[in-house]
DNA sequence: GACCACGGCCAC
DNA sequence: AAACGTGGCCGTGGTC
């Protein structure tokens, strides 16, 4: 579990090549770095498998049983409402808002997150909720359209990026809409889109400029944003939460443009914990008046879960997609998905 | 025992 | 050199 150990093992031992060094100079034993060596030797695959299962034990599967609460019988996280630069809540011992969920192995951690005895756990989250957020402020009509008609929008990205028709999207082109997607939100440049998608610089170059000429109110909203950052020295969500931005107008440019990815991607993030607030308000509010056998117990950023009694699972269900649909009033639906079951695995 | 930096990695 | 935003927690290696 000492990457210290790993890089004398591996770069000085083995001599295996260094693919990349830590801020520190470091040679990086990374998962990237360590899945490209695994290419060529042996050993680096094994180091990762060890780590996702070092991970998952010692982060989880450890450390949740020894926070159990003995009079209630249950874990509590903590909530903290400033924290989070852009308005989002953040949770801690435990944090309960990066519980595993990617892989096979790390939904069974979610399984043991249960309901009590008649009752079920319901999860609601909001679909695609920052790239909605980026339709509404950019404006940009492509953008709108793809949310209005209720299609994939990382498939109609795919299709007008690499010019196929939207039916015959394939998988790897999907994959790489969806990191340009995800990329631009983060205010990702080229390169960090060529390293993501293992390809030339010049190719994600391409894909970016097409991009942003496929969806041009994209990009003017992202040059007016880092223009207004500059001049306020701030930025702000649709509700008009502020993020000051005291770097950008640094000389140091690693500073400047890192709060420059910042400022793109504060409003987005930003409104959607707003948004999401608004909703568990209404929810609260609900839930107080009309009583149902239910608690909302957890929140994960575009999700709420609740605990319900299986009689009012129907009837909370209905509701809370109601309230939380309606927590914002945008130029896009404001679309969410809905599952239920006697985990949080299954509820997904 | 408390705290820290680092490298790494889990979530959205 | 870094290059993708927001968080929190782990083990190691180290200090006080």
């Amino acid at each position: 579990g000492s990457p210290k150990q790993l890089q004398q093992i591996l770069f000085e031992k083995l001599g295996l090549p260094v693919i990349r060094k830590t801020p520190k100079g470091q040679p990086s034993t990374a998962e990237d770095v360590l899945q490209e060596l695994a290419v060529d030797f042996e050993l680096p695959s094994l180091v990762l498998e060890y780590r996702s299962l070092s991970k998952l034990k010692s982060t989880y599967t450890d450390r949740l049983p020894e926070q159990i609460n003995p009079e209630t019988g249950r874990v509590h996280t903590s909530y903290h409402q400033a924290v989070a630069a852009t308005g989002r809540l953040s949770s801690s011992d435990p944090n309960l808002q990066n519980i595993p969920i990617r892989t096979p192995l790390g939904r069974r951690i979610r399984e043991a997150f249960i309901a009590p005895e008649g009752h079920v756990v319901m999860a609601c989250d909001y679909s695609q909720i920052e790239l909605r957020i980026m339709a509404h402020l950019s404006g940009d009509e492509g953008l709108l359209k793809a949310f209005h008609d209720n299609v994939d929008v990382h498939q109609a990205t795919a299709s007008e990026v690499f010019d196929v028709p939207y039916d015959e999207v394939d998988g790897d082109h999907r994959r790489a809409a969806k990191a340009i997607n995800f990329g631009l939100m983060y205010g990702m440049s080229a390169f960090g889109l060529s390293r993501q998608l293992n390809i030339g610089r010049a190719e994600a170059q391409a894909y970016m400029d097409t991009y942003f000429l496929r969806y041009p109110g994209v990009r003017q909203f992202m040059d007016e944003t880092r223009e207004k950052a500059r001049e306020q020295g701030y930025v702000e969500t649709l509700f008009g939460r502020r993020l000051y931005l005291p770097d950008i107008r640094a000389s140091n440019m690693q500073r400047r443009q890192g709060a420059e990815r910042a400022a793109i991607n504060a409003p987005m993030q930003g409104t959607a914990a707003d948004i999401i607030k608004r909703a568990m308000i209404a929810v609260d509010a609900w839930l107080q008046k009309k009583k149902p056998r239910a608690h909302l117990v957890m929140q994960v950023h575009d999700e709420l879960v609740f605990e319900v009694h299986e009689k009012d699972l129907a009837k909370l269900e209905k509701n809370v997609v109601r309230l939380m649909s309606g927590a914002a009033d945008l130029d896009v639906p404001l679309v969410v998905d809905t599952g239920h079951g006697a985990d949080w695995d299954t509820a997904h």
